[in-house]
DNA sequence: CAAATATACTGAACACTGTTTATTAAATCC
DNA sequence: GGATTTAATAAACAGTGTTCAGTATATTTG
């Protein structure tokens, strides 16, 4: 009888609704605002139930990471095979910045909280979506160097100068370290930055 | 007679002895240690006692951070104005990044908890000392850009840039970020990275 | 069908957090 | 010495993550 398969459906099910919840949640409340015991209240369990589907909150703050790479991956999908090399580190780190900059506890979530992080060391898994973005970078910086012969350059080193300002833009800025100390329209001072940045290593933008 | 001059001095030293505590513990427990009750506690006052002396806790984060900027003052005291505006803005850069990196707490306090942030906005005070560490940038890439003909660099996003890459590299590091996604000694990578990104701004380092 | 077992869930507790308010104790002033 | 100002606090409020003993229901076994 297939009540075994429907128990393990239902328990999926639940799963999912918490997970589905704890979105919500962040997304309405940001980070502060999402904790164990309102996603219990939303779901109408008690907060105990929480815990036979999650080890712990850090497991619950993992999943949303992933969901937030995914997100993140909706803002690149515009960046084609076609473009250049260079081209494409641009769209990527415009896509960055704007994800960034448009979803504050998602990419804390993915690259600042110790959460997720703990979560990953704890279990002994891996960063696979981080991996594979900065992969992604790494591969298109050996491509620019082969193609403008910068030979000079080492793409891993590249990708890490890339990743640190455009990183270090976006939390600047979600910080609001940058707007204290400059003034000016931030997305301007943004791309410009961004702008300056790509034309000091390949002398060209595009 | 001066029992008004004693109590007043009396009042700012337990002030003081407040903060004074408060450091101690972030150092010993970190920022998540770091509780109202706990310093109440140790000073051997109620919790309420320190509501008498300090608005609330940002307030206090906010004067830990001000402590925090003359540590790192002391990490750039060697940047002299006999050195070049490039070997400047190297030192500057590479003390940054000592300093973040040997004070985790600290950086975050100084440069991305919103906290100490959150009591400058309700005061409508400044971040005086962001600015100055910032203005100081600006003005060494003025002179930079004087110095070696760079017509086409605005000071200001260089300086935007500067700091923008090595916050990021601090960040991704403390973070757990860089070395999950990338194997070889942090500092190596790091220093790499610093070099690179003088380099592709000012064809040389030093 | 009844008894035994397995599953799912929860109440209550533990040890914390920041913050406020009414109240008390002590020191100072007149 | 009595009135007043000042300093400090106990207790409460409204939360937090997490654990565990206990219960009720559903399923399986004899």
């Amino acid at each position: 009888m297939g009540t075994a398969e429907r128990k393990e459906r239902e328990k999926a099910e639940l799963k999912e609704l918490i997970l589905k919840t704890a979105k919500d949640i962040l997304v309405k409340n940001g980070q502060d605002g999402l904790s164990i015991r309102k996603i219990a209240s939303i779901v109408e369990y008690s907060p105990a139930t929480i815990y036979l589907y999650f080890k712990d909150k850090d497991e619950i703050l993992h999943e949303l990471m992933e969901v937030g790479f995914k997100m993140m991956g909706s803002y690149m999908k515009h960046i084609s095979p076609d473009m250049s090399p260079i081209e494409r580190i641009h769209k990527t780190g415009e896509a960055y910045i704007k994800f960034g900059l448009e979803n504050k506890d998602w990419y804390d979530l993915m690259f600042n909280s110790e959460k997720p992080m703990k979560h990953i060391f704890d279990c002994g898994a891996e960063w696979n979506e981080g991996m594979n973005m900065f992969n992604f970078l790494v591969l298109n910086c050996e491509q620019a160097i082969k193609e403008n012969n910068l030979t000079n350059l080492e793409p891993q080193i590249l990708a890490l100068q890339l990743w640190s300002t455009v990183h270090g833009l976006v939390n600047l800025t979600l910080s609001e370290r940058m707007c204290i100390v400059v003034e000016g329209e931030p997305n301007e001072l943004i791309n410009k930055t961004l702008t300056s940045m790509l034309v000091s290593i390949f002398n060209q933008v595009k």
